[in-house]
RNA sequence: GGCGAGGUAGCUCAGUUGGUAGAGCACACGGCUGAAAACCGUGGUGUCGCCGGUUCAAGUCCGGCCCUCGCCA
């Protein structure tokens, strides 16, 4: 009664990593009833609600995808608790959760051991803002590296928003420079087979401008106005395309959207570059043939784990 | 056709009394540990519309031509 085949190996994690407009959402689509997938978003705007047609929200199901108000914050560190949770309540009922995204680093916090410092209060964080523009950004950075030298040697004085956070985090008795590097590594929190999907750049390019004119058709610029008119917190705002649907006139928000897109894609595709990876497929590939090879490399138990 | 304004980086433009050019954005590369569709660092990528003249030296001054925009015919 028991075949003599050797067991296929246990299901954990899949991950599916691409740059906008790579084709992640119709493969996804399809993994998931191939192999009962559920799916569990890594993407930073496909979080906030209101915003499907914007942030390209999948035509199935999707764990966090528009979830949070656009009054909320979102952060990784959030993000983290929410996708460690959501995964592992799959896994539990049986599932293969399937983590798609092109938010790199989600992506990471989602699969990865990244162990992110503490959030600090909004209160902290106005403290330390106004000092570092009170003393400036030399002796702000100066400062940090009385409290904090080894967070101070990471940071440029410049960069503002990381001097501010070592500030923070130096203040509540933590600090911003990780005792071991787990962003870059190939470390996994379950064994996970990690997929990246990537096209020619000039494949991509093209694919970006007719998504974004489709964006036009399917009204976003009414989607973004009622968002724009909506209480929003500071990281919604920043949505791409949001600010530009909802204030300028379609054809140069089209052009502006299309720009900022592409520039998008080549900092996703950095990402792509270092996260490791069981394969790189050609997302210009017909969608079945890609499918196929995931599911391949899924049932091969290509896999990385803790270690 | 006449008058006016203009032609300098991929785009928008700055350029002093002449000393072979620089900002923003874009782009390229790099960093990144609770804002990541965010934030920061480094890099100028050029037949200064064309031809000639003056000058030691012309984006800059002079002459001619071409092109764009506006107004008037």
């Amino acid at each position: 009664m028991t075949t003599s085949s050797r067991p296929a190996p246990a299901r954990n994690l899949l991950a599916l990593f691409g740059p906008t407009a790579s084709g992640k959402t119709a493969v996804a689509g399809l993994l998931r009833e191939r192999l009962g997938a559920e799916i569990v978003s890594a993407d930073s705007a496909a979080l906030y609600e209101g915003l499907p047609v914007l942030t390209a929200a999948p035509p199935y199901p999707a764990r966090l995808v528009g979830t949070v108000p656009l009054a909320n914050e979102v952060s990784v560190g959030a993000y983290q608790a929410l996708a460690h949770a959501a995964i592992d309540e799959i896994a539990a009922a049986g599932r293969l959760p399937l983590v798609v995204g092109g938010t790199g680093l989600y992506l990471r916090a989602a699969v990865g051991e990244l162990e992110l410092p503490p959030p600090v209060t909004a209160d902290r964080r106005a403290f330390w803002e106004a000092e570092y523009d009170r003393l400036g950004p030399e002796r702000a950075h100066g400062l940090l590296g009385e409290r904090d030298a080894a967070a101070a040697a990471r940071v440029h004085a410049n960069d503002r928003k990381r001097v501010v956070r070592a500030l923070e985090l130096a203040e509540a008795g933590a600090s911003l420079a990780p005792s071991e590097d787990a962003l870059w590594s190939d470390r996994m929190r379950l064994p996970t087979t990690v997929v990246a999907l990537d096209v020619p750049l000039v494949e991509l390019d093209r694919r970006i401008e007719s998504r974004t004119r489709e964006m036009v058709e399917r009204g976003v610029v009414a989607e973004a106005r009622a968002a724009w008119g909506a209480e929003r917190s500071r990281t919604a705002s920043q949505v791409l395309g949001l600010e530009e649907f909802a204030t300028l006139p379609p054809d140069e928000a089209v052009d502006r959207v299309v720009q900022a897109t592409r520039r998008l894609a080549r900092y996703q595709r950095k990402w792509l570059r270092r996260l490791p990876a069981a394969a790189t497929l050609d997302g210009a590939r017909p969608v079945e043939e890609i499918t196929d090879e995931i599911v391949a490399l899924e049932r091969a138990g290509e896999r990385l784990s803790r270690h």
